[in-house]
DNA sequence: TCCTAAGCGAGACGGTACGTCTTGTCTTCCA
DNA sequence: TGGAAGACAAGACGTACCGTCTCGCTTAGGA
């Protein structure tokens, strides 16, 4: 029962998530009402309210399963192109589906920031402990500090037009996250 | 006539604005009803909509003095210690506003924190110039990173019971912007 | 303040009556929902349920309005004719409405019949005691017994192709009342 | 395979009729869902629709047996105290089974109550017609109001905590019907 | 001193979205 | 293979807000 359940559940799950992709790609997200997304889905209401809790929940979800997406996409040693968090994926996707993500930073709906930030950080935050770095700053400090660098980073990318690649961004992301503003003493 | 009006108008202004700021700090910014405004108010519904568009009009004439308050505490002490930014003197100001901050914690539109994201990044960034420091990274990226990692910072202190010193808090966010998670002590 | 709140809520409480009753016509009772009314009186879902409390009320409020009407246009005194309630309007009342009543009749929602059945029984009650009749019986029981028997008759009527008229009913209907089954004596 | 599935469906009718009846003593007819029953009776959803067409069926289902038991409680005994009605016997089953009666006091689907008022109605102008009572009104007519009225009683009855005894319900109810509220006692 | 117009309180109103609830259908699993 | 389980579409419900509006009441300056 549970497979046939789990099925059908999986498919109204990603009915409702594309709609709402496309509904917030025309009027971005707090315009969304949950009469749109279960029209647009063909779904009923009841059935939206047993997947998820409200709009936010919904949003939270999507952004969950990108991240994890991206993580997943990404080799997971730790090398020094990619030594705490696959940025690089995350600005190319960003760069991919910067329609949206212009739409969401624009609203910045603080909970999402704060959603996206938590994961994040949590995941450099894992990564630094992981490591075996010698840091004399508490991980989770680092951290914290960093996704919201990143963050940061991004959506001044975004603001400003995209005038750098995302290479080049990851790259400028690495060398401010882990060497600071220091000048450069060796390499 | 005018001089009446205006005195009029300026109680009328001053209640909303003080009924607003209480249920601000009870209940957050979300969570206020125009209704819990006139009521706290003792004010006309039509009244609060012949002084302000909506709510976040209210609000915005209400951050500017905030903003203002966060400055002139923090525009004053730039020593050696604090190369680029007064980072010290906005940890104790948010220490000694905790409440207020708290409440605010980006909770609300973010409207606050971008503002707020953009005037300190600018502040580092003419700093970063004015240093004549030797980055690889252009200033006004590396400043925005800088700004998202301190406000990423704040956030998580607050969020956090503020259970380090606003000295610990400086000393931490100076060396993870100037020197990054790497372990080296150069400079 | 009351006149002009009065005045409003009063043409508004009648946009929804009429509304209401079309839609009765048309639909029947229970298959009328608020939306219906609402769009059809040009009426706020709010202002529906600032006037009342839910579909019943609205119903109940109708009811009380027309019998209030009923004994407004019957001569107060208490003749031969009029013993104790004004039942010949009522019949007559029924008759030119008998399409709604017919299909009330149909639903027979029984929420209508104990509300119609209590206001008439109370009004014959009321009839009853100021008449200043010698009954061996307790008005209250004599005013239940006789309001459940003409609303019998008004029901048998109707499910009946109301083959008699409203004076022929309503002759019955107080030859039953006032002098039972019982074989006449004289007069 | 017929006599196991047949089994199996009598034993889940049986369980959806008794969880039905348990809930109608504690709910009443209307505030029971099809999820309650199928809760209370551990069904699946499907299972009930594929018994019963919707709930007024399953009522209709268990109406039977209690017109029934009504019936046989009452049919007996008509003497001369009771010329055309064994009312007496019904007050007294109705009290008897007061919990069961006043938890369905005509809240529910008045189907219940319409069919109870034909039975009554047709049992008395059999009584009536073979009589050979003079009546100035129609048998039929007469029928109806008295029975509307017994009914009416009845209900008022378990409203009013039973103050009076089945005797004396039965005594008012005769002469009321007999005599009506006349003072005359004639006959 | 009276008049008159603006500012205001009060709150009714149309409208929209919400999250909950119930119904009857439809699909899948299991015995 | 037919009955049980429960996911689902559909849509009504009553609540909460919003921003607009229509009133009269107050009140202070100019006639």
């Amino acid at each position: 029962m549970n497979d046939k359940s789990d099925r059908r559940s999986q498919r109204t799950r990603q009915a409702i998530g594309e709609a709402f992709h496309h509904l917030m790609m025309e009027k971005g997200y707090e315009a969304v009402s949950i009469k749109d997304i279960i029209d647009r889905a063909n779904v009923g209401r009841s059935t939206f309210y047993a997947h998820f809790a409200d709009k936010d929940d919904l949003f939270a979800s999507q952004l969950d399963f990108m991240l994890e997406m991206l993580i997943q996409h990404t080799s997971q040693e730790v090398s020094e192109e990619n030594p705490f968090f696959p940025s690089l994926g995350l600005f190319q996707h960003v760069q991919q589906q910067w329609k949206l993500y212009k739409i969401l930073s624009w609203e910045s709906n603080s909970l999402h920031t704060q959603h996206l930030q938590k994961s994040i950080s949590a995941k450099i935050e894992a990564r630094l402990l992981a490591s075996g770095r010698n840091l004399d700053v508490p991980p989770l400090v680092a951290a914290n500090f960093i996704a919201g660098g990143l963050l940061s980073l991004l959506k001044w990318w975004l603001d400003n037009k995209m005038i750098y690649s995302p290479e080049q961004m990851d790259e400028m992301f690495r060398k401010l996250a882990v060497r600071g503003i220091a000048q450069r003493v060796s390499s």
